[in-house]
DNA sequence: TTGAGTGCAAAAGCTTTGCATTCGT
DNA sequence: ACGAATGCAAAGCTTTTGCACTCAA
């Protein structure tokens, strides 16, 4: 995320107010590492706005997501979805379509983890996902909604 | 996914019956690479079973959740989680608690993918989440449910 | 026979939407 | 002043649960 100053700027440039309620989604997201759900936000910010509803928080992260200022740790898959191939292996997502590939690769010995993380977490296992366009979907304007 | 005999097998072995329905579940998840969410897959079943209903197919996919036959494309962050900084990075979700700490490494050099796949799709982006356990929840007997 | 599974409908839980009111610019 | 944002409540969706009935073993 920007600078809050920035921020300010950007939305005010695409013709959106800076209200107290952003203005202090904005605060509380600064600097923010631990990764917090629309709830954990709502809750924080009850103290200096009793008032406030989850959908204005829901819906200012939509328009911060949307400008690429915050990242969703939530992949869209619409639904669950169930692998039955159980071996190691990983995933390639087109965003267009949401076809998933998979990809058998072992990367076991590529990802290093910082040693200070590796003193705090017993690590089990790892995925990674690719996201991209197919062909097909590269040549579309449109996605799929959502 | 094992093969449907061994399946079979194991399902009774802990006293859990072979129905006409799971075994359709079974023969719809044999071999199957297209990752599909239990509404598909209720979708299919639907022709041969025109009774079926999804609360069976969601039983019976949690049962092979469980079992470890099939795994979940979709991580059980109970929600939507927003991570305002931007920066390519990585995260670390302890299972226990549900803690997220980021990992800043630079993989993109390390992940090689296949070039049939690359021929295929224009990759755009990527994330690797690492699962693991912190000291604290080591430590513990219980999780958090689900 | 009997405990497990099915299917229905209802509940649950998160997220989005509609709308009258209020507010930023 | 006027379009945008708020906050409430209701709706939407996916997934889960309760329960009477049915069925596998």
């Amino acid at each position: 995320m920007e600078k809050i100053n920035k921020l300010i700027k950007s939305f005010r440039d695409k013709g959106l107010k800076i209200t107290p309620q952003r203005l202090a989604i904005f605060k509380i997201l600064e600097n923010n590492n631990s990764h917090p759900s629309a709830e954990q936000i709502y809750h924080n910010l009850k103290r200096g706005y009793p008032t406030i509803s989850l959908a204005t928080v829901y819906k200012t992260l939509e328009i911060l997501e949307e400008m690429g200022e915050v990242k969703l740790l939530k992949i869209n898959y619409d639904r669950k979805r169930y692998d039955p191939d159980c071996s190691p292996h990983h995933h390639l997502i087109c965003v267009g379509c949401r076809k998933i590939v998979d990809i058998f690769e072992d990367y076991s010995n590529a990802l290093k983890v910082p040693s200070q993380i590796k003193d705090e977490f017993t690590i089990t296992d790892f995925r990674v996902e690719f996201f991209g366009l197919c062909k097909k979907c590269k040549n579309k304007r449109k996605f799929k909604e959502k």
